[in-house]
DNA sequence: CTTGGGACCTGGCTGC
DNA sequence: TGCAGCCAGGTCCCAA
């Protein structure tokens, strides 16, 4: 599921293939995917326009364009883009062809990730916080934002508008490597645990950048390559399975409606 | 404003 | 074998 690293990793690998190219051709096979505006003026707006940048927000991607507009897309929990992709791929979505005949293929199992074309691009991505690996994101930020806090710590590092990219599987591993509960309630967060939890998030988002993303589910690299976090993860998605620091059953809790793994004993509750 | 719950969406898996 | 039900989770919407 495309979280911060995924999202970096496919940015990375499209940037120097697709700056410069002027899009030809622009089919939408669901119109459920376009959000904005409607599919015939997506399509009829796109075709002629050159991509000057490509940049990450949060888990959002953002093309900026010859003209006035960004093509915004995200991709949730089981989009992606596939360049030049050999065979016919299920799930095709939304299909973007370029000037020198290559192609991007938006695939989507789930139905659930959306395309824009932005006049301004805040509306889409306005609200988010700060980038969780930028220099504006400092442990005296997170522990001022935890303060009077009653919600469950990962409740709050999933809300985009705090801090934009992380979301269930690195939210669980930056918590066990700061050894706190996912439901401890956040002001009970002492301020040591607020430095070893930024640290946490910053060195677990890193080495996940470092292995092109985590393919748990459906991600996959634009060349159809996987990524390899995932082999390094300790509680994400490994419930009944020891914990590799102290050798406890790591257990599954819900919150939100989510799996959350942790171990009991690394990560108490009081 | 804060918090929590459900909806959206569908393939894959488990268990009866 | 068939099928019900759960699981995956990012974001939006609504209610208390």
């Amino acid at each position: 599921m495309p979280e911060l690293p995924e999202v970096e990793t496919i940015k990375s690998e499209l940037l120097p293939r697709l700056v410069g190219r002027q899009f030809s051709q622009v089919i939408i096979l669901d119109a459920k995917v376009v959000r904005h505006p409607s599919v015939s003026q997506f399509c009829q707006k796109l075709a002629g326009q050159r991509i000057g940048n490509l940049k990450r927000r949060g888990k959002y991607l953002l093309f900026y364009l010859s003209g006035a507009e960004v093509l915004i897309i995200h991709l949730m929990m089981a989009g992606a883009l596939l360049l030049n992709p050999k065979q016919t791929e299920r799930y095709t979505r939304a299909i973007f062809q370029f000037d020198d005949g290559s192609q991007i293929v938006f695939t989507d199992r789930r139905r659930l990730g959306a395309l824009w074309l932005a006049e301004n691009e805040a509306i889409v991505v306005g609200k988010l916080g700060p980038e969780p690996l930028a220099s504006d994101f400092t442990a005296q930020v997170l522990k001022k934002w935890l303060q009077g806090r009653q919600a469950p710590i990962k409740a709050l590092l999933l809300d985009q508008s705090f801090i934009a990219g992380i979301g269930n599987m690195y939210a669980d591993e930056a918590l066990l490597t700061a050894q706190i509960h996912p439901l401890k309630k956040a002001n009970n967060i002492s301020s040591k645990e607020v430095k070893s939890l930024h640290h946490a998030i910053q060195g677990v988002l890193r080495s996940a950048v470092g292995n092109k993303g985590a393919s748990i589910d459906a991600y996959i690299r634009p060349g159809g390559e996987l990524g390899t976090a995932h082999f390094s993860f300790r509680v994400a998605h490994r419930g009944g399975k020891p914990c590799p620091i102290c050798g406890s059953t790591i257990q599954r809790t819900s919150l939100r409606n989510r799996g959350s793994y942790f171990c009991p004993n690394c990560q108490k509750l009081s």
